[in-house]
DNA sequence: TATGAATGAGACTTCATTCAT
DNA sequence: TATGAATGAAGTCTCATTCAT
C-alpha cells in the first residue's frame, strides 16, 4: 500500500468524464501523491509548525501556489498525511483473528508493526509528533475510529485469555505496549542510531529487533 | 528534583557574598526556574518551532525582552530545557547496580521510569519531539553522554546474563524497549485516553500499568 | 548610465521568451530599480544600519516583504547597490589612455569624477559612508577589483612621466588626490553648502569648483 | 591635546568643595575620558545608529547604566564627541597668519592637517560620517560656528592673493580642496590599504604622503 | 493547471532607556 | 557613583495565503 493513494479515507472526486480529463486526473493523482509524499518528509523533519509550504513544495518539484491548487491550506494537507498514516498504521491490527491462536496473531502483528516502522519511518514519526503534541488535529478521530477499532480487538484477546490460551493481561496494555516498542524504532531512530551505531546492516538489525522483542513479549504473555 | 534547577548541566554562578546580592541571586534562580518550567510546557504542546517566546513569557509572566534577558535565544532556552530534561532522564539508569539482583534492579528501574512519566509528562514530550524530528539540537549529546552511559550499563546487564542470573536477551534492546514502553504512557499520553477514557483515578491508572508492563518485561527476562 | 540597471555585476536574467515573460520581468526590472534607487536615497542618509527597510519599501512604494521578495536581505540589498556604484564610479579610470596626452587625459577624468558627484551625490556618500566605516563589507572588492584596476592605471601614468610628459608624482597618490577633491563635493556637501550658501546656482557652481581644481592639480603635475 | 578633555566647548560644571568631591570629581574627568575615547572608536567603526551603548560601555569597562550616568543618551555622547573632533580639526586653520608668507603658511597648515589624520583617523571618521550622512546633528554647528571661521581665514587668503603672493585661486575652494586631501587618508584608510597594502611603514607611508601632496599644491598655488 | 508577484500577520531579537537599590 | 533587572519600541525577516494572469 502507498502513501499517498488511500482512497477510503482521503476523499477524492471520482473523475469521471471525456479523456482528456482523465489524463489530467492522472497528472492530479500523481502530484498528489508527489506532495503527500513531499510532506511526509518534511512534515516528519520539522514538525507541523516547523514544516514550511516552501519545502514542501520544492521537495515535489512544483510551485507554492500550485501546490495550494491541491491542498487548499497547509493544515488540510497535514490531515490528509495524518489519515493516510493512521489507516495504513491501524491496518494490521484490524486481522486479528480470534479464530487463530494468539501465539500466531500476536506474533504476526509484531512482525507488521516491525515491517511499518522499517517502511514508513517518517510516516511513523509525523504520527508520533501530532500524538506527543497533543493531537491538536486529530483528536477526534482518536476519540472515536481508532477507539472503536480497539476496542474490538481487545474483546479478541480477551477471548483467549479466557479460553485460557494466553496470560491474563490487560488487552489495553497489551496492544499499548506492542505499539511502543514497535514504533519506538522508527520515532527514536536517531537515538537507536546514536546508540547502536548506524553502519549496522538493515535487514540484520530489523531480525535482531524482531528477535529480541518477541522474545520477551511472546514469553511474557504465555499461559504459565 | 525540580525542573529548572538541575546545577550539573545548567551552569548557574553560585551565590555568594552580601546579602543583597543573595537576594537578587534569588531573583534570577527565581525567574530561570519560571521560564524553564514555562518553556517546558508551551515546547511540550507546540514543538520548537511552534512554540512562541510571546507564548512562554506570558506563562512565566514576564516580559519577552526580560526572558531573553536570561536565554539569549529561543535556541538556548530550548537546550537548557532539554539538558535538564535528559538529565532527570537517565539519573535512574545510572543507578543499576551489578551487585544487586537483576529483577530488584530492573523493576525499580521501570518503577522510576513509570515514575518519571507520571510526574514530567510534558518533559517527556518534548523529549520525544526532539528525538522525532531528528534531534537537530540534541544529536551531539546523545552521540556522546547517551552513549557512554547506556555502554556502561549494558555491560552490568551482560554480567547478569554471564551469571545466569537473568535471560539471554540483547541489553540495548531491553534497555531500549523499558523505555519505550514506560514513555509511551507520558508521550502518547493523549492517545492513552482517547483508548482507556480520561476519568480514571491517575492513581490507579498508573498501578494497573505498572503491573501489567512488569508482569510482561519481568516474565519475559527470567531465566527458563 | 542609471543607477539599478547595471548589468555586468548585478545579475539579471536576459528576459527571452513569450510576450507575458517579456511583460513581467519588466516589473521586476522596474522594481528592481526603483529599490535600488530608493535604497540609495535612505542608506546615504542613515548609513547601513541607520536606515531601515521600512523607509526604503516607503520610499520605493512598496511593501517591505515585497522588497525582501526582491533583495532577499538587507545586506544583499547594500551589496548590490554599493557595487553599482562602484562600477559607475570606477567606468571614467578605465578610460585613460597612455596613448593620449596626461593633460587631456587627466583633465578630462577630472571633469567624470566632478560630473558624477554632480550626479549621483547619494551614491558617493553611500560609498564614503561604507569606507569610513571600514569597509565591512566592500572590503574583499577593495583588495582585488578595485586594486587590479587601480595597479594598471599607474602604470599609464609612469610612462607618461618616463616619457618626460609630466612632473614626477606618485601615481597612487595623484589618484587618490583627485579621488578625494573630487568626491568632497559630494561627500561632504552639507559642509560645503554651510560654508558656500545654499543658494547658489548648481550650473555655476559646478564650473567654479571644476576651474579651481584643474588650475591647481593641473599646475601641479605640469613637467616645470 | 586629548580627545575627550577639551573644556572649551563640552561644558563641564567646574567641581568645588570639600576634598572628597575633588576626588570622585578625578573619578569623573577619567570615566568621562574613557567614554569619550571608546566611544571615538566605537562611532567610527559603525556610525551613530550602528554603534550601541553595549559595546561603548564595554570598552570603556564601565556598566551601561553608569555610562548613562554621564552622558545621559546616545545622542549626548555622540554630540559630545563631534564637539571635541570639530575643535581640535578647526584649530590648525585658526593659526593662519596673514603677516606671514602664505608659502610657509599653508605648508604648515597641510602639515598639521595630515598629523591630525594620522593622529585621530577614528575621530576624523566619526566626523566624515558625520557630514555624509547629512550632518543631522552638527548641522547648526557648521551654519555657524565652522562658517565664521573659515570666513574669516578666507579674507587672510584673499590679502595674500592681492598682495601677489599667490596665485589667484578661490579661497573656500583651496580650502576645501586642501580638507579633502589631507582627510582622505585617515577618512578612506581601507581604501589606502587596499591600494598600497598594509605593510607600510607609517613613518615613511605619512612622508610620503606629505612630500606629494605638497608637491602638487604648493606648485599649484604659487603666482605664475 | 500553473506560477510570478504581492502582502498581512506575526516571529525573533536588539537596544536605548528606566527602575530600584 | 554604580549596577542588575526590566521593558517599550522598533527592526529584520518568515510564511501561509491570495491575486492576476
Amino acid at each position: 500500500m502507498k502513501l499517498g493513494s488511500n482512497p477510503s479515507l482521503l476523499a477524492e472526486v471520482a473523475p469521471s468524464g471525456p479523456e482528456r480529463n482523465i489524463k489530467e486526473s492522472r497528472i492530479q493523482a500523481r502530484n498528489r501523491e508527489r506532495i503527500l509524499s513531499a510532506a511526509t518528509e518534511i512534515f516528519s523533519r520539522y514538525g507541523f509548525r516547523g514544516a514550511t509550504l516552501d519545502q514542501i513544495a520544492e521537495r515535489a518539484e512544483m510551485s507554492k501556489p500550485n501546490l495550494l491548487y491541491y491542498f487548499s491550506s497547509k493544515e488540510e494537507l497535514y490531515l490528509a498525511v495524518l489519515r493516510d498514516i493512521l489507516e495504513i498504521w491501524l491496518q494490521p491490527l484490524k486481522e486479528l483473528d480470534e479464530k487463530e491462536a494468539p501465539e500466531h496473531e500476536i506474533s504476526a502483528y509484531i512482525d507488521q508493526k516491525i515491517e511499518f516502522s522499517r517502511l514508513y519511518p517518517m510516516a511513523s514519526r509525523v504520527f508520533a509528533n501530532e500524538i506527543a503534541a497533543g493531537a491538536p488535529i486529530l483528536k477526534p478521530v482518536l476519540d472515536t475510529y481508532l477507539r472503536d477499532v480497539v476496542k474490538k480487538k481487545a474483546r479478541v484477546i480477551r477471548k483467549w485469555i479466557k479460553r485460557g490460551e494466553m496470560a491474563d493481561v490487560d488487552p489495553y496494555h497489551l496492544i499499548m505496549m506492542i505499539w511502543a516498542v514497535t514504533q519506538h524504532y522508527a520515532d527514536f531512530a536517531v537515538q537507536v542510531d546514536s546508540l547502536l551505531g548506524k553502519n549496522l546492516d538493515e535487514q540484520h538489525f530489523y531480525n535482531q529487533t524482531r528477535k529480541n522483542i518477541k522474545r520477551i513479549i511472546m514469553k511474557g504473555i504465555l499461559r504459565n
